[in-house]
DNA sequence: CGACTTTGACCAGCGC
DNA sequence: GCGCTGGTCAAAGTCG
């Protein structure tokens, strides 16, 4: 195990011990406004009748970064990969992903920090309403304290 | 054959 | 008003 990860998020309290030690990499450029607005599904609102691309949505979106050498992180759920655009201020792809599980609208987008190669920051919106699919024992701890963390 | 990835295009929001 | 940027869709291709 060589994942260390670090949550950025609403209301970040004091890490537990068993997780999260993260020393190299403590300053996320993520000043992300965490609105809490707890939605299920607010993806109903298609303001353009054009294809419903633009879904408003109001999720919370917690960060993580993660040291590894793989970018995609197998935290026990099945994700699809739908878009990968490059964005300005990161010379690496960011990669977007969707939970395929049945009414499930979680998403995640994979993004290295362009500073640090090894260090990938995953930010995850929306919350699970399934049990994990792969019990994995690392992510499985991890994104049970982000529940507690988001309260949900 | 089904599930997933790739890739370009499209669209809305935001800043200038 | 225009252009840039981020986020999403969907068709085609790939893999197990």
């Amino acid at each position: 195990m060589e994942n260390c990860a670090t949550i950025f998020g609403s209301s970040y309290s004091p890490a537990p011990s068993n997780l999260l030690v993260n020393t190299d990499a403590q300053q996320a450029e993520f000043q992300d406004e965490v609105s809490l607005v707890k939605g299920p599904e607010t993806d109903e609102v298609k303001s353009g009748n054009k294809k419903g691309r633009n879904r408003r949505r109001k999720l919370p979106r917690y960060a993580f970064q993660t040291r590894s050498k793989v970018d995609i992180l197998d935290d026990g759920y099945r994700w699809r990969k739908y878009g990968q655009k490059s964005v300005k201020n990161n010379k690496f792809p960011r990669g977007y992903y969707r939970c395929t599980h049945r009414g499930c609208n979680v998403k995640k987008q994979i993004q290295r920090l362009f500073e640090d190669g090894d260090i990938v920051v995953t930010t995850y919106e929306g919350m699970h309403s399934h049990p994990i699919e792969h019990s994995n024992d690392n992510f499985e701890n991890i994104l049970s304290q982000m529940k507690i963390y988001s309260g949900f």
